[in-house]
RNA sequence: GGGGAUUUAGCUCAGUUGGCUAGAGCGUACGAUUCACAUUCGUAAGGUCACAGGUUCGAGCCCUGUAAUCCCCACCA
């Protein structure tokens, strides 16, 4: 292939991802299905000791959408941690999923079908079901292009589907253990219901809004009582405040607090409903806030989630007034059949008519609103499927206390068990057909007393089923997406009761801090429930992906940054470290495109060093191929292809390579703790430094001089290994193109320590100092281009005497020379070495200034060091080495200012 | 009402167990230029670490309080 001038994503990215998939590589190594040969009930594994797997599941994408930037940056994540831990060695685990989305899904098919002049109504729910599916099987594949081109190595032939037949079967098995353990009840409650889509929801999906409204007062005359005659003061009807009057018609009772004095004694009357012939009782309640509108509060327990509570208590009947088109029903005829908001209108146009509206008054209250269309939700009694939380949550608050599973952020487990211990019921019936059917029959022959109402039963392609005799019709509804989502670990895995399985629980689970509840909590209740034990060790959340100004993303701002447009653009590498900078567990954190150009520039950085470095290897071996004859060529070629393959055949012989092995093995360690703790932007960050500030610009310049072949080869392998989990096209790109490396990088063994003299790297260290007192100095001389200008003078120094070359090529000083004792030119301002450079004495005169600057700067920090070993209780406090460094520090400081001040009374 | 965060350079963010003379990228200014890379190289400027107290030899970090910004849950006739 050969290296061109620079890197062009575009032009291998797919080869390369298709290259991948050919080979298997993304297939973990020990099989996934648990494997049971002699029959001993365990998995044979265990015996052979072979677990040392990873496993991470994809939080699955929508399979008829595509993927946004929030996805974008969860590939980034766990990509980058499943290569890495695959080139640790680990059997690495990365399983895919694509989501029915089951809500999301069905509200774009159903606006579709109405665009085509059709409703939902026209269809049973079998028709509908299979219409979805072609609908969604058409959109497929979208997403998993889009996955590829992010460079996700997961193992796609365990591609599960959340309608996939074992998810369905997992579902049921789930399903009818909580059925038999009592943790399924149907219930007559109210739900939170969208009439526009004509589906219940879970409280978790409301999105509640802050709306102005209106709070009218309605007077509710008292019923003829014969009492009431007898004072005269005594009042003859109660106001009552609401916002919903057109709920009035299912009032069952008015509520006054017990405390309040104004109310007492009509509590126990009956009042007369407005608009019709019936009479309700006034009660007492706590409910009743004595301090919000008149004190009187309508109750309305078919209406109302707090009324609902109340009629509970108080046993009042639930009369059903709006139905779940959003029209009224069992009202008077004149208002039956208007639409709620209608109705409305009507019933206050009646109401002032008749005199009984005393008042009205603007307010601001939240609504519940549908989080997909922004229908406002209708409380509705309905029977749903409940699943009773209470003995999940305790279990799982258990386990989080247990610390079973380990947070980052490691505040999200506060969050999490404060969630689990307000848990209510978990409405899972969902009034849509594209989903999981719920395996519910209920009876319909009436005869047959003694059979249960439901049954459960796997046969959910069937209408109506016959068992023992009695026909039972099945429940049409579907469940919640989040119902099958909370088993997707253990679907995902394989998991079985009967086989140990080295992928479950999941190593960790890195998803969205959003779904924290939706999704998080449910599967930690639910993995408990079903296999005993937690379904993940670790979770990683991420945030938002807000845009360049922090602000979130939204169609209606016009801010959405799409990942494809940037993958196109700078490639796919550039984009993953782009988005990975800057960022920490659980934070909404921006980002812009400028981070994408930054990954980009590395990527290119990275090429040309590679670049560079085949250039000297090919230089290399066309020198020795000239001093040799044919024939032991050949014979030391073999044994050098062989050698480079076990690796690190090198011999440090120069400082600057010492210190290179020194730098790359603290950027490898910091690398590991950084994957341990997840900290991905610092990980980016070292290895953004270490290959460019450190290698390219001190390490590559001074093996301009030394060309050290085998020591190139090496270190070059160990940052492209290193830098692979998070560049993994660019790096595999280039291993494909050295001459010398074999196989995939993706594969690859991560780089052991290298060897170096810890002496010689320090010295290099001090060459460094050196080079960049003699830069920082040769700026700050009046006059432009400086650098060839002045030569270096030295007294008395060896470390500059042996380095005169590598300090000449590094600082680009024309000359180094020894003074021989006669001091002349400008002090540089190091402490132990005794360096002129060779400038006239009137250009040392105008830098009279700087350096005064440059002594006044030093005397302070020597102040602030002072008057910390002044301070008795440092000394005696802090640590030793601390003080030792701090007396180090001054006697450096004290000895640099007076050589700095000679050289000023030189001037 | 309950819970959780955030506040550090012009911008976006690091700062892990208190040792800091506070860092990075981008941006800005100045300089360089054949020989891997202008997607380059070198140098610099830029900070009252939100505010007020406290603990400590030592606080960006720990404690108390205040302010501002944001998120989640519950409630709102």
């Amino acid at each position: 292939m050969g290296f061109s001038k620079s890197y062009e994503p575009g032009e291998y990215e797919s080869d390369i991802y298709a290259a991948w998939e050919a080979a298997d590589v993304f297939k973990p190594k020990i099989p996934t299905i648990p494997v049971d040969d002699d029959e001993s009930g365990t998995d044979d594994r265990m015996e052979s000791g072979e677990y040392n797997t990873y496993s991470i599941v994809m939080p699955p994408p929508n399979a008829n959408g595509n993927l946004h930037i929030g996805h974008g940056l969860t590939v980034a994540l766990e990509d980058a941690l499943i290569r890495y831990n695959r080139l640790m060695g680990k059997s690495s685990w990365y399983i895919p999923g694509a989501d029915h989305a089951g809500f999301e899904t069905w509200v774009v098919y159903e606006r579709n079908l109405e665009k085509q002049g059709h409703t939902r109504f026209e269809f049973d729910r079998d028709e509908l079901y299979s219409r979805v599916w072609n609908f969604v099987a058409e959109q497929r594949g979208n997403m998993e292009l889009q996955l590829r081109a992010l460079g996700a190595s997961c193992s796609w032939q365990d591609l599960t589907f959340t309608l996939d037949e074992n998810v369905v079967d997992q579902v049921y098995t789930t399903f009818e253990k909580m059925w038999q353990d009592g943790l399924i009840y149907r219930g007559e409650k109210l739900v939170n219901y969208c009439p526009k889509h004509q589906t219940a929801f879970a409280d978790i999906e409301v999105e509640h809004k802050d709306e102005k409204g209106t709070l009218w007062d309605i007077e509710y005359k008292l019923a003829d009582d014969p009492s009431r005659e007898s004072t005269i003061s005594s009042p003859t009807s109660i106001i009552v405040s609401t916002t919903r009057p057109e709920t009035l018609f299912g009032d069952a009772a008015v509520a006054v607090n017990p405390e309040d004095k104004r109310y007492k004694n009509l509590i126990g009357k009956r009042v007369k409903l407005p608009l019709t012939d019936k009479t309700i009782p006034i009660i007492k309640d706590e409910h009743a806030d004595p301090e919000y509108g008149t004190g009187a509060v309508k109750i309305t327990p078919a209406h109302d989630f707090d009324d609902f509570q109340v009629g509970e208590r108080h046993n009042l009947p639930r009369l059903q007034v709006i139905a779940e088109d959003g029209t009224m029903v069992n009202v008077p005829e004149k208002y039956n059949g208007l639409t709620a908001s209608e109705c409305r209108k009507e019933v206050l146009k009646d109401l002032k008519r008749q005199g009984l509206l005393k008042g009205e008054k603007k307010i601001e209250h939240s609504v519940a609103h549908c989080y997909k269309c922004g229908t406002v939700l209708e409380p509705m009694l309905k029977e749903q499927w409940f699943v009773d939380v209470e003995r999940l949550a305790k279990v799982a608050i258990e386990h989080l206390e247990n610390d079973e599973i380990k947070f980052f952020p490691a505040n999200k487990k506060a969050v999490l068990i404060n969630y689990f211990k307000g848990l209510k019921d978990w409405n899972i019936s969902r009034q849509i057909p594209w989903g999981i059917a719920i395996p519910m029959f209920r009876k319909v022959d009436e005869r047959a007393t003694d059979e249960p109402d439901w049954i459960f039963d796997r046969r959910t392609h069937l209408k109506e089923i016959e068992k023992a005799g009695v026909k039972y019709v099945r429940d049409e509804d579907t469940f919640d997406t989040w119902f099958s989502s909370s088993q997707w670990p253990i679907v995902c895995t394989n998991w079985t009761p009967e086989n140990y399985n080295p992928y479950y629980p999941l190593n960790v689970m890195e998803t969205g801090a959003d779904i924290l509840f939706a999704w998080i909590a449910r599967m930690i209740m639910m993995g408990i429930y079903v296999t005993g034990e937690v379904p993940f060790r670790e979770v990683y959340l991420h945030g938002l992906v807000l845009d360049g100004q922090g602000k979130k993303m939204s169609k209606s701002k016009g801010n959405v940054i799409n990942p494809m447009d940037l993958v196109t653009k700078y490639g796919s590498d550039a984009f993953r470290l782009g988005i990975l900078r800057g960022r920490s567990a659980g934070m909404n954190q921006a980002f812009s495109e400028n981070s994408v150009v930054a990954g980009r520039n590395l990527c290119n950085k990275l090429w040309n060093i590679s670049r560079l470095i085949q250039s000297i290897v090919d230089d290399a071996a066309e020198e020795s191929e000239n001093s040799t004859s044919g024939i032991t060529r050949d014979n030391e070629r073999d044994e050098a292809s062989r050698e480079s393959t076990i690796s690190s055949q090198y011999e440090t012989l120069n400082m600057g390579e010492d210190w290179i092995c020194r730098e790359i093995n603290e950027c490898l360690k910091q690398v590991e703790t950084d994957m341990k703790a997840y900290r991905f932007a610092d990980a980016v960050e070292i290895l953004y430094s270490t290959i460019w500030d450190k290698y390219a610009d001190w390490f590559l310049e001074s093996q301009k001089l030394f060309k050290n072949v085998e020591l190139l080869k090496t270190t070059l392998e160990a940052l492209l290994i290193a830098l692979h989990p998070f560049a993994p096209f660019v790096t595999e790109v280039i291993w494909q193109n050295l001459s010398w490396t074999e196989g995939f990088i993706i594969t690859a063994k991560w780089p052991s320590e290298l060897e170096y003299d810890p002496i010689s790297a320090e010295e290099f260290e001090n060459i460094r100092t050196i080079v960049s007192e003699i830069r920082t100095t040769l700026q700050a001389l009046p006059g432009t281009n400086n650098a060839n200008k002045y030569g270096l003078l030295y007294d008395n120094d060896s470390l500059v005497n042996d380095n005169q070359l590598l300090i000449k090529a590094l600082s680009k000083v024309p000359t180094i020379n020894s003074l021989a004792g006669a001091p002349r030119g400008l002090r540089l301002a190091l402490a132990n070495h005794e360096l002129y450079l060779d400038v006239p004495e009137n250009v040392v005169k105008e830098y009279r200034d700087a350096l005064e600057d440059r002594i006044l700067a030093i005397g302070r920090e020597l102040d602030a060091l002072n008057a910390r070993m002044f301070n008795p209780n440092y000394v005696d406090k802090a640590p030793a080495h601390l003080v030792k460094e701090t007396r180090d520090q001054i006697k450096e400081k004290e000895a640099l200012i007076s050589r700095l001040k000679a050289q000023q009374e030189l001037i």
